[in-house]
DNA sequence: TATGAATGAGTTTTCATTCAT
DNA sequence: GATGAATGAAAACTCATTCAT
């Protein structure tokens, strides 16, 4: 899946368009997202765009992937390599953290704000969620290995309405000037881990 | 504060053209609200937004409060009215029930995605959610009054946390075709209720 | 041709049309004079205007007739007072002095700059200069009585080339922002009637 | 400066439209030289202009340079060439009869009459005006050498009032159908010359 | 592979004007 | 007399996309 060879001349090209779809969509969103915006950003031709990618969508669409082949692999790892609720907790937060601060879910709830009344675009989209989706699964799988908590709700439906959850949180995010508020939110949600891991909650 | 005269011709062509702006909002999104496709949804010219609205932003806005305060009212009711967890979970559930086939959080989702880098826009679209979080907050007040699940988290956090989930909840909602999936989450979610109902006290 | 009655209600109303018409006709120009921006202006309601004028165009010659009989016969006294070609300068001075603070001149000179290619318009603003240049003839006639310049020039030449002149002052006193240049121009100009005078130049 | 290359397709159009744009700046005046006009003059798409310029005021600027350079030169050499008052009072009407048939004192009127009330467009209005004072001061140098006029107005001033005065005329000439009056008083001020003539040097 | 040029249909917004009240 | 409402046409400018080179 991983290309082991040099990148040829299109391949660099490619990437760079890439690169340039992907800070525009970050910094103007989805609809800020036209070809000419993001051929300023990445100082090349308009016309590129579509001989690389054949439309803005499919540009837009190569975007999200990128974005997030490049991060599953990571974050894969690191919910891998967590043993207890509390370290899935921490990972959990950092990958917040990190999106946050990089843009990916900026990236991602653009695009899914922005495929609404686009079929085909959501449709492509929301396929793109799936791993995400499963990633989480494994995580929850693994963190509330012995929860009671496991018994109540599917893992599969606790793992989509943390998606959607987090869908929400990066709007937000992106639109609470100061970001306190959010802030605290994902804190607040981290320092509960502990309750979810098996035992009794520590006493106060 | 609500009017009782009889709407002069004004107020009823300014009730058409928000009627026109969020129908289109819900069918066409953020992107595709534009101030011919409101027009023509609408029947009526395309500079009558502006005569009445004087820009499509202030027309949005508008959208924005007339579909929040014919609901605000209702679900503050019956809010009120509920008793029990339970009833509580009942009435979030008619409530997204309601919001997804008429289309309010459609409204609301796409006006949070679309203000994404439109720095007034977004100011006016996050001072209108204050209201929605505190109504969450108030239901939660009376729902978890002696529930163990008040302690661990703030209520007022916890509030935030809803309506950022619903607002995930919502774009996705209107990107997945079949919708099973928002569906089942939502009745899982409420079958939830019964656990925060007043159980044994918190152990001291 | 001066009333003398009371004005009516409707004159009243004519009177603030005309006078927010030549305000924006001096603040925005030609191009800025729009039935809105009038009406804004003068705090009344657009339709105000095709009510009482019939149209744009008959407003703003009717403002500048306005603009135009209000100065004129004071302007004609003050030339009737003066003897001597000093005299008369000093007043043609204090003419641009005025007509440069209270814009009567940017009034005009916007006129005929719009009406470039509307002959509807050109001939009615080309038919209101007459009498300026009238005025001018007679100043000079008095000023050059026993001037060898009479002899050179015919009168009406002369004064249609000092209205000429004026307009193209005007039109750039209004653009050149620090003003100093035309002032400066106007200034030595008048310092250069003694020369007209009759009699040999006083010398050095 | 001057380009010996044969001029590529962007240069070409640019030309066309710069063309276009000169053409309905002298028709229909600067309130009249809409990009829509504009295109329809040139039989292009209106989007062409803001391709190549951007924006509706930098076309209009670039076809003052190209109308103002091209006659430049032609006029420097003219002047250059003559030698005496009557010679330059020669070449100034043929200046001005060009100018006038061929509309370049148009294009410049119009431009300086609309740029009132928008002073980003009329400080680069100013600064293109100024060549041409120095053109007329460099023609006042030679033409009253020996004059006694020399002593009395400094050239400058007498450039910048002859400009002054040129541009009145201008409009002026748009304005009045027949043309008579303006052209009689071009006539007038040629036969003026040789009173500029050296004659008995200024008494001491 | 890349690009400058080109375009038809679109964008938001403003225009002068009309009309019913 | 006066006004709020309404409109078709037009304003400047941008869109995604195509195409010749």
């Amino acid at each position: 899946m991983t290309k082991n060879h040099a990148p040829t001349a299109g391949e660099k090209t490619r990437r760079r368009i890439v690169d340039a779809a992907l800070e525009t969509l970050k910094n103007e969103g989805f609809a800020g997202a036209t070809s000419r915006a993001i051929a300023r950003a990445g100082g090349f031709n308009q016309a590129l765009i579509f001989y690389h990618f054949g439309s803005l969508d499919r540009l837009l669409l190569a975007a999200l992937d990128q974005t997030s082949e490049e991060r599953f692999e990571r974050y894969r790892s690191a919910v891998d390599k967590a043993q207890t609720a509390e370290e899935l907790a921490e990972v959990a937060a950092s990958i917040y953290a990190e999106d946050r601060d990089r843009g990916h879910m900026t990236v991602v709830s653009q695009m899914v704000a922005g495929s609404v009344a686009r079929p085909e675009l959501a449709k492509e989209v929301v396929a793109r969620m799936e791993p995400w989706i499963e990633l989480c699964e494994d995580a929850l799988r693994k963190g509330l290995a012995s929860s009671p908590a496991a018994e109540v709700v599917p893992l599969r439906d606790l793992a989509y309405a943390i998606v959607t959850f987090y869908l929400g949180l990066n709007l937000l995010t992106h639109l609470d000037e100061d970001r306190e508020r959010t802030e605290a939110l994902v804190k607040r949600l981290q320092s509960l881990a502990p309750l979810l891991s098996p035992g009794p909650p520590a006493r106060p």
